[in-house]
RNA sequence: UGGGGUGUCGCCAAGUGGCCUAAGGCACCGGAUUUUGAUUCCGGCAUUCGAAGGUUCGAAUCCUUCCACCCCAGCCA
């Protein structure tokens, strides 16, 4: 059940005092980019409200700039709103709309509210105004009606050059909102659209494509973000003056979809701009579209983050008319949340450290039944095998351990997990120093969390057993960033994060992930939550990623 | 500087004249339980709502002024 916001608050109300039988959203897209966390909040919006007020939501492709769009992005884009988890009532395309909106074109020259201008970009631009200056009308501003619509025509047949001829709106050039100086509403351009081919030479301009696609659909409201507040008053005019007397949906009468805005959200250490985005991937910073550390909705997916704890995310941080910056714990905590509840939990090993327990007989081995969850034992157990040589975590041990190291040293002994407690008995080092193995001893009298005497063992460490465990290369990812505002920097790219992935090509996996299914989720007990890799994750090579970590807090106290 | 917006705890965010000496989440700080330093659990965390005035018995909520920040001068969306 989502939140009470001041969106909802207004369709209720709508609904409540008899403005709309039901509501009728849309998620509109351009099929020029990827989505990202900031669409999943539009899209949660959307189709969430929808749902929750029993009304729809349409899927509407703003298709109106050929030059930029592609068949690619759309079905990504289809394919992210359905993996969020939502249906659309239609599947639209602006571009299906173009007859009817040029005949809404042809409406308001005929009204002479719309005129053909053939001021270059340059002039148009100058004859625009300022912030502060009033624009000035065009000389081209009042041609008859019969003239413009002869131009209008032609525009259409692809008599002129591209650039020549622009269709404006007659509004007023001394308004103080920028958006009404005579708006353009359609330009030539020769280029063919990735669904329209080349059947068009003139393309709608969004401030008139939008609203009528809004009207022509029946939505009831149009919700859009902060920085369209000026077009609202455009929006409103472009209906006020079209004559739409029946919708698609076969409803009659004056119908104004309302468009009402919210703020963005933007993530902390992340970046949001398509045009950014593309840079990233074509210079190889990151591996494409779908790279983990990415919070495109594919690289999120990629990352492990579920559909449910990208939900919740965009819950959790609202809907408010305030632009907000989101602290990066906010996503993380929706994703632990999600995979506490739901994530099979197993040992893997990612730095591994041999331990030859001397005491153990080799060749010899046991299994321990350990279940999958610590608290909801329908998920089941598993078997997990134990024998002479075991892996632990290189972190799991320090040569000069401080006091409060609950973990292994010289002459230290730990409980390895759901099984044995050893003690550290000889550390064999290279000429460096750097330790290569330890040799134990294991308390046979210690097993099922027990000890023969009653003493206490605080430290328990995960492990694998070497003979038994599955080799795999572990990714484990951080911040893409190191700054946490790094759109606001021209040179973002030398904010990249160098640590931002961590490979560990030798970890040692339990057994039992052989059996993982792709879309299985995973918590490393003491470690995080892992998923396969959906590209590089194959039956001969386990790939897995690091989702997000456990909440740790000893690496807050060892600092 | 014209127009349009926004300002409540470190980050989000409830709240629309009295029950606000201001919910909730994240973060943070304690403490309990724990064969994950995880989870869970308990407790702490704004006498203050951008600032200053004013109205009122009473204001975060109404009025005035001021300040800060964001958006708009694409034939992009």
């Amino acid at each position: 059940m989502s939140k009470n916001h001041f969106l909802r608050s207004i369709a209720e109300n709508d609904i409540k005092n008899g403005k709309h039988d039901y509501v009728y959203t849309r998620f509109p897209p351009e099929p020029n980019g990827y989505l990202h966390l900031g669409h999943a909040k539009s899209i949660c919006l959307n189709f969430g409200m929808a749902s929750d007020l029993g009304g729809k939501c349409n899927l509407r492709f703003d298709d109106t700039n050929p030059e930029k769009e592609d068949e690619e992005y759309a079905e990504s884009i289809r394919q992210s709103v359905e993996w969020l988890g939502f249906q659309w009532d239609k599947l639209c395309y602006a571009s299906d709309y173009y007859d009817q909106l040029y005949t809404f074109a042809v409406q308001l020259i005929s009204k002479g509210v719309a005129y053909v201008d053939e001021l270059n970009a340059e002039q148009m631009r100058e004859y625009r105004g300022t912030l502060t200056e009033p624009g000035k009308n065009s000389p081209y501003r009042d041609r008859s009606i019969e003239e413009n619509l002869d131009l209008f025509t032609r525009m259409k047949a692809g008599e002129f050059e591209e650039g020549k001829y622009t269709l404006r709106a007659k509004i007023d050039m001394s308004s103080p909102n920028i958006t009404l100086r005579d708006p353009i509403l359609y330009r030539i351009r020769y280029a063919t659209h990735y669904r329209a081919g080349d059947k068009w030479c003139i393309y709608p301009m969004y401030d008139f494509t939008h609203c009528i696609s809004d009207a022509l659909e029946g939505i009831t409201h149009s919700f859009c973000t902060l920085e369209f507040q000026d077009n609202r008053a455009l929006y409103d005019w472009v209906l006020e003056h079209i004559d739409l007397q029946e919708n698609l949906n076969g409803e009659k009468g004056k119908l104004m979809p309302r468009q009402i805005e919210f703020g963005r959200s933007n993530l902390e250490y992340t970046i949001a701009s398509k045009r950014k985005l593309i840079q990233l991937v074509n210079e190889g910073h990151v591996s494409g579209w779908d790279d983990p550390r990415l919070t495109t909705l594919v690289g999120l997916k990629r990352r492990g983050y579920t559909p449910k704890s990208i939900r919740d995310f965009c819950e959790e941080i609202g809907v408010t008319k305030k632009d907000s910056v989101i602290e990066m714990t906010v996503l993380e905590n929706a994703i632990r949340h999600d995979l506490e509840a739901s994530a099979k939990r197993v040992f893997g090993v990612l730095k591994p450290l041999k331990v030859v327990i001397t005491n153990y007989p080799k060749g010899e081995s046991e299994t321990f039944t350990v279940k999958n969850h610590p608290k909801d034992d329908d998920m089941g157990t598993r078997e997990i095998p134990f024998a002479r040589e075991v892996y632990i975590d290189h972190d799991d041990f320090m040569m000069d351990p401080p006091k409060k190291f609950f973990r292994l040293g010289p002459g230290r002994e730990v409980r390895l997990r759901y099984g044995y407690a050893i003690t550290c008995n000889e550390v064999i080092q290279d000429d460096q120093g750097n330790v290569l193995e330890l040799r134990c001893t294991y308390d046979p009298l210690t097993a099922k969390g027990q000890t023969a005497d009653g003493r206490k063992i605080k430290g328990i460490i995960h492990w694998v057993s070497a003979d038994h465990a599955l080799d795999a290369e572990v990714r484990v990812y951080d911040r893409l960033y190191t700054d946490p505002n790094p759109g606001a920097s021209d040179d973002f790219i030398s904010l990249l994060n160098p640590d931002s992935l961590k490979v560990y090509p030798d970890a040692k996996l339990e057994p039992s992930l052989a059996e993982g299914r792709q879309n299985d989720r995973y918590q490393f007990e003491r470690v995080g939550y892992f998923c396969f890799d959906e590209k590089d994750n194959s039956a001969s090579k386990l790939v897995m990623n690091r989702t997000v970590s456990l909440r740790d807090t000893w690496a807050k106290v060892s600092k």
